[in-house]
DNA sequence: TAGCATCCTGAACATGCGTTCAATCTCGAC
DNA sequence: GTCGAGATTGAACGCATGTTCAGGATGCTA
């Protein structure tokens, strides 16, 4: 029984004790960053210190639920992600999720603190977006590539780094009910560009590409995009 | 007598405790990141931790004393990126500074650690950036941008950004002797999908860039941002 | 040589942390 | 009602950290 997509009916008194510290965990470690203190999670969660290490054994414990409970709910989001298609919308996505905005913080602080975690996500975001943009290219709406696997990570990288390096003086303290409105804020102050260099590009000449596309070595790229002259 | 542009001539003992204990700490915060313990730090410059102290004031004090030195060194070579370009090759300029390794993590560290002296490295290089685009749109290699502010920003905090992200197993421990190599290999993975999109774009249909550009308050551009109803 | 400012040491202190643990509380099973 | 297992507490421990401090070493000046 672990339906939290409603995220309402969440009083505090209906959650068990365990479930009361993880959800405390997040929003602790979304606000202070990864390596707040037990005590203050125990305080938010109202319960002893103690208790933490009763029903998660570890520090670590603690933020391997957390890590494994905040991933599982941004993969649910993944379908809509994949929808809406993971170029310059990534922190479009994030901003969705207006609701969720521990989660989201959460989410941020794994993006400048690194780890298998972080890298399994962005594989996976890495993923979707290569079929995203598989299917473009398959229907016409996006141009073929030499590289469609680099090009997917290179551009899942770009607007998920663009976005945590944006979060700079947030560094210290996250504030979680304005976290909302600085994504939107970013995602329209970052709309403009982003479609422009998509649509357009930004180098007039070809000549520095084709120098650097003849070094490629001879792999065919994915599935049977066979372009030839 | 600052001197440091050779950076061969340190043989550890020609040069004052204080500054010896300024290497070690750039190379340590670089290693084991900005949270390395002063003992280690003292250790590393074969000192007394007090001498720290003495020095510096306090752990702040050698933070800001490091930030202040690594900026130094990171803006001169900024007039080589002016020549490169500030596009895709900001790692490539970080990469030729092969034998700074230990500044160019520690510049690392602070990309991820966030906070006002971030922001003033990541703000003049989108003004250098900016520069250096606006001169490549007058000869006619570069494509105008409706918004060359955002476009800068946006392409610097994109390139910065997915370097970044590419060290997430450097985070616990960052190995000095292959960053070089390290960004070496990344310039050259990101080389072609980098140029593609700068040069091809991604999006074969305008309709999506035209919608957004519609709403764009009318500035206009550059120049003479006289902004009125 | 004497004096003195500066460099430098290393032990000690205060603090905050994760963790342990014995004791207490809660509550359903019998 | 009794019992017992799990939940919960809060004090205490051990450790690492930044910082302080009293004193020793060093080297320059007179």
């Amino acid at each position: 029984m672990r339906s939290i997509s409603t995220g309402s009916d969440r009083s505090a008194d209906d959650l068990t004790a365990r479930a009361r510290i993880r959800d405390a965990a997040v929003r602790r470690f979304a606000t202070d960053g990864l390596a707040a203190p037990l005590r203050t999670i125990a305080a938010d969660a109202g319960v002893s210190p103690g208790l933490i290490l009763h029903h998660f054994g570890s520090r670590d414990g603690l933020r391997e639920e957390c890590d494994q409970y905040v991933l599982d709910e941004m993969f649910r989001a993944d379908d809509e992600l994949l929808r809406d298609g993971g170029a310059s919308t990534a922190a479009a996505w994030l901003s969705g999720l207006g609701q969720h905005s521990a989660m989201v913080g959460y989410m941020l602080r794994l993006l400048q603190h690194g780890g298998p975690v972080l890298t399994a996500f962005v594989d996976r975001m890495v993923a979707a977006t290569e079929d995203y943009l598989e299917a473009g290219v398959a229907d016409g709406s996006i141009r073929p590539s030499l590289a469609p696997k680099a090009r997917a990570r290179y551009i899942v990288e770009s607007s998920l780094g663009a976005l945590l390096l944006r979060m700079p003086a947030a560094r210290d303290r996250l504030d979680l009910d304005a976290l909302a409105g600085l994504l939107q804020a970013y995602t329209e102050e970052v709309a403009v560009p982003s479609l422009e260099l998509y649509t357009e590009g930004l180098l007039v000449d070809r000549s520095l590409l084709e120098a650097f596309a003849a070094n490629l070595p001879g792999e065919p790229p994915a599935t049977e995009p066979k372009e030839e002259g």
